[in-house]
DNA sequence: ATGCCTAGGTATCCTAGA
């Protein structure tokens, strides 16, 4: 099962993106931020050419701002926007979260908030808001995948100069404790352990071209999603070209789920011929 | 240079993104 997630700062301007990214990656289930439509909206865009190419579909949005989905082809169940507890901003409820079973694993489709300013009303509500997201993940099934634009680079290794990042938000602790604190295991950053690795590149100043970014667009799974990751990468072809997002999609390949019924693996059998271990060629 | 893009909405500039 492949499992995606791409902010596309605005799904109206991105459609001609998406469809052939659609198509050509062939992900089960995609997860979208920053569509900037309403459900309506977006139905009325996305919905007959989605069909086409066999996915079934859950909108949460706004219209303006925000606007979370999730794409599914491997079925797409128990859909919910938002979460139990999360907070509001301004006295609004914002679109930032949508959660379905699909595929037999509880995918959530996460915007969280950008936090513009350590230390200001969005930050504060950018804290609160995780807070209320571990909660409900602790509360809920394990096999669960947490995927989206979380606005938080867990680590240096995460953008492209430290240095310029003190004092603002997306590198903070407080963000990262609470990234750590939903006990979830970055499956991209597992697999590429010491990788110059970004999903965002600023428009600006040819930060693209410079490979001036960063990893701010994570899949978090539980341990037994994360033990049936195949492959796990950032799709920097889609940042490219005409009218990209800012953000690249990043994919997952998940093995099939284990039945249960096939029991323990046992090693194979030495080679008797051999009479034992096999030994590699020796240097002279 | 607090900018350099891009998007949405209202309107020909503002907010927001990160």
């Amino acid at each position: 099962m492949r499992i995606a997630t791409w902010n596309v700062n605005s799904a109206k301007q991105r459609l001609p993106r998406m469809m052939p990214w659609l198509a050509e990656r062939k992900p089960d289930v995609v997860c979208l931020q920053e569509t900037k439509l309403s459900d309506v909206a977006f139905g009325e865009l996305f919905g007959e050419p989605l069909a086409a190419l066999g996915y079934e579909f859950a909108h949460h949005g706004e219209g303006q701002w925000n606007g979370v989905a999730l794409l599914s082809r491997v079925g797409l169940v128990d859909v919910r926007p938002g979460f139990p507890g999360q907070p509001d901003f301004g006295g609004r409820s914002e679109a930032r979260a949508v959660s379905a079973t699909c595929g037999g694993i509880r995918v959530y489709s996460l915007y969280v908030p950008n936090g513009r300013v350590v230390g200001s009303d969005h930050y504060a509500y950018k804290l609160d808001w995780l807070d209320a997201l571990a909660a409900d993940v602790a509360a809920g099934p394990a096999e669960l995948a947490l995927c989206g634009d979380m606005n938080i680079a867990p680590s240096d290794a995460d953008v492209f100069d430290p240095a310029a990042y003190v004092g603002q938000t997306h590198v903070t602790a407080p963000e990262r404790e609470r990234l750590a604190a939903l006990g979830l295991t970055d499956v991209v950053r597992k697999r590429w352990p010491a990788e110059r690795v970004f999903s965002y590149w600023d428009y600006r100043a040819g930060m693209f071209h410079q490979d001036l970014g960063m990893r701010i667009d994570l899949v978090l799974t539980s341990t037994s999603v994360a033990d049936r990751v195949a492959a796990a990468w950032v799709d920097r072809a889609a940042r490219k070209g005409t009218g990209p997002s800012d953000h690249a999609p990043v994919i997952v390949d998940l093995d099939e789920a284990p039945d249960g019924d096939i029991g323990p693996v046992v090693p194979p059998p030495s080679n008797p011929k051999r009479g034992g271990r096999t030994r590699l060629p020796q240097a002279r």
